[in-house]
DNA sequence: CGCTCATAGGAACGACCGTACACATCGGCG
DNA sequence: CGCCGATGTGTACGGTCGTTCCTATGAGCG
């Protein structure tokens, strides 16, 4: 018999375990909120124990910020490479349909990411200084098939379509919303 | 001499304390945000013991929903008045432009309100509700001067407008505001 | 091979929270 | 006037939180 086990300590090599809390608080904020993401819940979702995050994060709020960065991240570079694969300003207009009809409307989950950062933002220097980013790669984005008045103006009704399909039980279609672009920039 | 004082309980007549909880909550809301909200936050904000909080109201959601209810409302009947008041579409446009540059984005208060309340509707469906009469009240305004379909289309802009000034380090101006809602219903 | 320090792990502290509850008070009605 | 229920008040409980701190481990390097 090996007896009780003298509660030994499992320790784990895991190099890659800040990026992979980074992930994981990401997913932690979509489900909860950042009201509901502590630095419990996160390292019960990663599996790590609790002293880990405040090792690998000086605070909750910088674990906030490296999640919102990195989401900002993503969600920027897919629509850019959408603006720039696209040919000509019909087809931006159109993959600026499918870039919120297919990305962002369809899972909830960027939806939530979004206004979950928004929020936080209001409040936040440093997250707001993630939001104009992300707006400010937006514009620039929009830039390379409209006018930067326009892109500007495009960018603004974007956001209000997002906010509304977040928040509306009859979130308007694709039909719609190409409609609504098209009269803005068409 | 009157000695010491026996600790004598200051009971207050207060008839309409309930309605003072829902005005400082929407403060203390404003300033710190749903997050920083609690009852020990609004009582002493109000200036009333915490054991009054929880008679008036249930629970701490059913505080912040009459709060944000009551802004809704205020903020809805201001600008139904302003729709009202236009006698025609051009008006309509330019009060539209007075309701955004004048009302909702000279305090930062009711920017911040709403926001707050964004993110909170998207987690809690009583909110939800909130935000639901609101968008549609909105769209009823719009729709003394406008089409269902670009009220719908102006509403969802305002709404990113908003937004964006919220966020935005270099928010649009009057101006800029007008063009673009022109573009869209002039 | 042996040392060392970046990393992993676990427990604890003090603060704040929502809520429940027991008790005090008094306006208004019978 | 005398009661009583609506309202006001103070305290306590159990829980979660961010953060701190000490210890343990082992990968990489000299």
């Amino acid at each position: 018999m090996t007896g009780p086990a003298p509660a030994r300590r499992a320790r784990r090599h895991d190099p890659e375990r800040r990026d992979r809390l980074v992930a994981t608080a990401l997913d932690v904020i979509a489900e909860r909120g950042v009201a509901g993401t502590s630095h419990r819940a996160v390292a019960a979702a990663a599996d790590v124990p609790l002293g880990s995050l405040t090792y690998h994060f000086a605070s909750l709020t910088e674990l906030l910020a490296a999640a919102f960065t990195r989401h900002v991240d993503t969600v920027a570079a897919r629509f850019d490479a959408r603006m720039r694969a696209a040919p000509d300003r019909a087809a931006a207009m159109e993959a600026l349909v499918g870039h919120l009809t297919g990305d962002l409307l369809a899972s909830g989950r960027d939806l939530v990411l979004a206004v979950e950062l928004y929020a936080a933002a209001a409040r936040d220097p440093a997250l707001r200084a993630v939001t104009q980013d992300w707006m400010s790669r937006s514009r620039r984005s929009l830039e390379r098939h409209l006018d930067p008045v326009t892109a500007r103006e495009v960018d603004a009704l974007v956001e209000g379509l997002v906010l509304h399909s977040a928040l509306s039980t009859d979130p308007m279609d694709a039909g719609q919303i190409r409609s609504a672009l098209l009269r803005l920039a068409g």
